[in-house]
DNA sequence: CTACTAAACTGAACGCGTTCAGTAAGGCGC
DNA sequence: GCGCCTTACTGAACGCGTTCAGTTTAGTAG
């Protein structure tokens, strides 16, 4: 039963790796399920015994990185960063970081908008990892001393993470060289977001952060 | 050659009305090419010959809409609106109402980010249709007596076309009955986009929009 | 009317992701 | 040893978007 199941696990992750490789040799669109299947030495229907789909090898590949990722970041928030803004420096490039081998693979999954399509960073199907990387925000946020107001502070973890998709949607398409466009993006727009969070907890900012408020749960909420 | 011409024209106006109206039926991803080839009466082949690809078809109802729309949209303009927000609110409502019996037409143009696939709002491709729509608001913004702050007034419709993408991108997936979460999305967005825009303008915020219109120049300007 | 040409088509074939009826192979009770 | 079930795998076949070497057809020059 072990060796059994062991050796199926081996073929798994044989046909992972050997897709992944391909995958950054040549992009995920030109590379085809018969080459993953011949380079990985089995027929064409192995690989779909064990992954559904080939958006499913890079959803396998997304969640295999979420779990790496996840000590790195812990690692990186434990260090001492003066403020929020840093925390979240640190976070975003120690990502950006992680993923550069991977740019054009990443671009797969930030390609669809459609939630309904299953590698879109909104899908159902990616949802567990979107709901554990929101959580690094939260922790980003939680390491603050102060208090964020009580009606926007849930939300935002959502809000930065969305935030983050943002740099890596442009990051994934920076042509310029080595991304150069994509850190320089970040470090214009880091300022603007901390700051009006910060300014957020203003008695003055009460009507807009209402406001605020009702627009995020109008998106997030239910009906 | 007139009369080749012109039967040659009302069989790409075939194709297209046809492909059209099996993509509002049934969808663009469970319409195929062999249908709409059948359901006009013409081989596979002569699909092809017209369009370069099921995308190209999708392409051509979008440049037909925005022509459909300019006169429309020039008229709700025309109209005295009190202020920058009626008139989006104008422009906004009137394109989701043309659009409403295609509106799972439109999600095949809004499911790419990808600046490099066709049917991107952000591609090449679709690069002319783009720039008459930012028109649009270029005039919404000039019908204003007011004047907009000279560093941010160049890039004032570029932002408020991506903020209509954004409510356009909402709709497309909006589940709920008559799409009544994107009318109150947009009801609580719109103020807070006017508004910023007239703060803008205070002498106190140029440091903030400075950083903004750096922001926006990174985004948008060379490398 | 005829020969020629370019535009307007045709449909078989290709490559791809995906499916599925079938086959091998290991473990287990007897 | 032998039957039997479950897991692991096979590869032919399907449906799709797309291509392209051909064929038809409409107009044109002689």
């Amino acid at each position: 039963m072990t060796t059994k199941t062991q050796k199926a696990e081996e073929t798994r992750a044989l046909i992972l790796s050997t897709a992944l490789a391909l995958f950054r040799e040549q992009g995920f669109e030109k590379t085809t399920m018969r080459e993953i299947a011949a380079e990985a030495g089995v027929a064409l229907g192995a690989t779909y015994y064990y992954f559904a789909s080939k958006d499913a090898l890079v959803l396998a590949f997304y969640a295999q990185s979420q779990m790496e990722l996840e000590p790195l970041l812990a690692e990186v928030l434990a260090r001492k960063h003066k403020n929020l803004q840093a925390r979240l420096h640190a976070l975003i490039t120690t990502k950006l970081e992680y993923f550069r081998p991977n740019r054009s693979l990443l671009s797969a999954l930030a390609a669809h908008t459609n939630p309904g399509h299953s590698l879109s960073p909104f899908s159902e199907d990616s949802r567990a990892i979107r709901e554990r990387d929101i959580q690094s925000f939260q922790q980003a946020l939680d390491a603050d001393k102060v208090k964020y107001p009580a009606d926007l502070a849930p939300h935002l973890p959502a809000v930065l993470w969305i935030y983050q998709m943002g740099i890596i949607l442009y990051w994934v398409y920076d042509q310029s060289p080595s991304q150069r466009r994509t850190f320089k993006l970040l470090e214009k727009s880091l300022p603007i977001v901390t700051r009006l969070i910060q300014v957020s907890t203003l008695p003055l900012m009460k009507p807009l952060r209402k406001l605020t408020v009702e627009l995020l749960e109008t998106i997030y909420g239910p009906d």
